[in-house]
DNA sequence: TGGATTAGTTTATTATATTAAACAATAATC
DNA sequence: GATTATTGTTTAATATAATAAACTAATCCA
């Protein structure tokens, strides 16, 4: 019973992306190799698809990269045909205290459900979230102040240009304990 | 050789999960090893962890085992839920006369080819960018400062507090052209 | 007892991923 | 121009991942 369906013969081909994220940074090979541990050699050689790289060189990349290894790995190459929304009126969501400001920018739902804020919270303000879908993802770049992560049991605490990622298929809060504003 | 590596907190493991897979579909070595094209012999070495697989051949196995890439690598990640990126993390791009500048704050690409920034830009500046993507879009909301947006064509003109959005699958530029920095 | 089968490990060999060093290409400086 | 750096590529050597075959160890009938 084989599960040959069809889809993606393709063996992963991670070159592209690489190479994209190195140049992100601002990364030489000679550099990426002296962050990572990679020979620069072999750099070049995954870059253009010469080389099959282990399990290990790649940890070591995209640890370098500091970018998440699904990231890299899913190279779908999709073509990414978006699709206008002209609803534009920026609403705003406040809380009843109104230390909590969010401000929805945009939102992507024909491809994915994809949605982007800009939120400012005020000392003591808190923000608790239901548990949406499954896999579904969150990201807080902060501007100013320190913030509190919260989500299932775990906690996490950000301060101003860092940049927080996880996972909300749980309930999770945000809390700003900081003595400044949060953006 | 590499004595003093430093490095690594955690070396990839996959064996482990590799394992239960196989025998949670109730497959031996040798049935893994024809579904998957991989000898049996390094399957019994990846899943004691006795070996590095290739990039080619961890494909091959969880292609075999119907589990997609990231949740068999999910294991090394697996406890923390978060993911954190710091400051200087960040990529950033800088214009040669340094009065653009532009943070990649985060990546998308496992659902989609999402990408947000957070940019600024000193008076007189101007950024020029080639072409997207077929179907690519952009949107902008600005913080602080006026802002010149010139997508083919046409031109636009957003201040603080609106946003812009607009196709990008052809040339276009921003301009600075007021006294305030934007945001 | 056997042999015959099955599942996992190990061995000997081949293929190739990785390294370090040499190389080429491009600037930049005197 | 020649010289020094810088960046990416390629070469030669080495480490090791992958293969096929041999080896255990256990199970099952005769």
């Amino acid at each position: 019973m084989q599960a040959n369906n069809t889809i993606l013969e393709s063996p992963p081909k991670v070159g592209g992306e690489i190479q994209r994220l190195r140049l992100q940074h601002n990364l030489t090979l000679d550099q990426l190799a002296a962050k990572s541990g990679v020979s620069k050699s072999i750099l070049s050689q995954i870059e253009r698809d010469h080389s099959n790289p282990t399990l290990a060189t790649i940890w070591r990349i995209t640890k370098a990269l500091e970018s998440p290894l699904e990231d890299v790995l899913a190279v779908k190459e999709g073509v990414s045909c978006f699709e206008k929304l002209s609803q534009n009126a920026t609403p705003e969501v406040t809380s009843e205290d109104s230390l909590f400001c969010l401000k929805i920018l945009g939102t992507l739902s024909t491809v994915s459900s994809v949605q982007w804020y800009e939120f400012t919270a005020k000392p003591s303000a808190e923000l608790f979230s239901e548990a949406h879908g499954a896999g579904s993802l969150e990201s807080i770049t902060l501007c100013t102040g320190k913030l509190t992560v919260i989500v299932g049991e775990k906690t996490q605490f950000i301060c101003a240009g860092e940049t927080l990622r996880f996972h909300t298929d749980v309930p999770h809060s945000l809390k700003n304990e900081g003595k400044k504003t949060v953006h």
